[in-house]
DNA sequence: CCAGATTGGTTGCAAATGCAATGATTCTGG
DNA sequence: CCAGAATCATTGCATTTGCAACCAATCTGG
């Protein structure tokens, strides 16, 4: 019988544990406590920095298909987090902005959110967390630069 | 007004987006080709290689709680690619194993996804690659010792 | 030995998701 | 300038998911 590539070895899944696991921590407090589904963090996270954007652009900067895009940008804007326009210069475009509704809940919440994260990542020795740094880097590149890259489904 | 925290340049963003893409590329063979989805793809990754497993370690060793291990388990079983018995020992538990089909799937599967994941690998400088191995660990470890570790959500 | 607490698994239901289809707007070639 | 192709957002529908309730088996203290 072939070897068993043991699971817990397996970089992919190393990978994705780590990051179920660390997404799940962040969720607890913008989820648990907020009422966010992590997409729609996501939206309020760059939408808070900015004056507006395009949908488009959302898109390509969350990993999130336009479906996504659409559903959780409604919610938000149910919750009065943020606005939404037709884009006067191409009228297929939405153009999104954060109101100060949504403004203020994100000045409350990201601090919560980089303190949870910072707890774990000060838990790990310097250089170790420098290494992630530059390897999670250079894995973003090679699957940028690998994948085909489908017309949706953008990866960053 | 507080400086912009780039998305891009926030660290668990980083992680999540590299994993999801990563993930996906994965997914493209073993679930677009073969029907099975992410979380039957552990289930029959951890089967594969053993004679038996109990249910509470397989879900102790996969990140998913007993609600995604018992639905992914059952859809695995209508499959016929594992069988599901009451353990003996405690018949709360149960007991599953892979069957022969399930074992031949998994050998005919595994080397592709292998492929897939290696192609990306590969496309890295090597020193990227180690310190992306051993920043991860370390993330994993410092999740573990930093987070309560809920009874349910195990981590790994 | 027994009653209540605990632990593990399944099920019901509401909410979320993926995918294909639709509608609206813009772009393209002739 | 116009008809067909292309691009975006949205919607409908079937499937999946998350959460809480529930049932079954085991454990605990008296």
């Amino acid at each position: 019988m072939k070897d068993n590539v043991q699971l817990d070895g397996f970089f992919p899944y190393k990978l994705a544990i780590a990051a179920e696991a660390f997404s799940r921590c962040l969720m607890n407090v913008y989820g648990r406590r907020y009422g966010l589904s992590r997409e729609e963090w996501r939206l309020l996270f760059l939408l808070a920095g900015v004056k507006e954007m395009t949908s488009l652009e959302l898109g390509q900067r969350t990993t999130l298909d336009k479906v996504q895009v659409s559903r959780a940008a409604q919610r938000l804007e149910e919750k009065g987090l943020i606005s939404r326009a037709i884009a006067q210069s191409d009228r297929r475009l939405r153009l999104y902005a954060c109101t100060s509704t949504g403004k203020a809940l994100f000045a409350e919440i990201l601090p919560q959110v980089e303190t949870q994260a910072s707890d774990i990542l000060r838990a790990m020795p310097p250089p170790d967390r420098a290494a992630l740094e530059q390897g999670l880097a250079a894995l973003l590149y090679a699957i940028e630069s690998t994948q085909p890259q489908t017309t949706d489904q953008p990866l960053a």
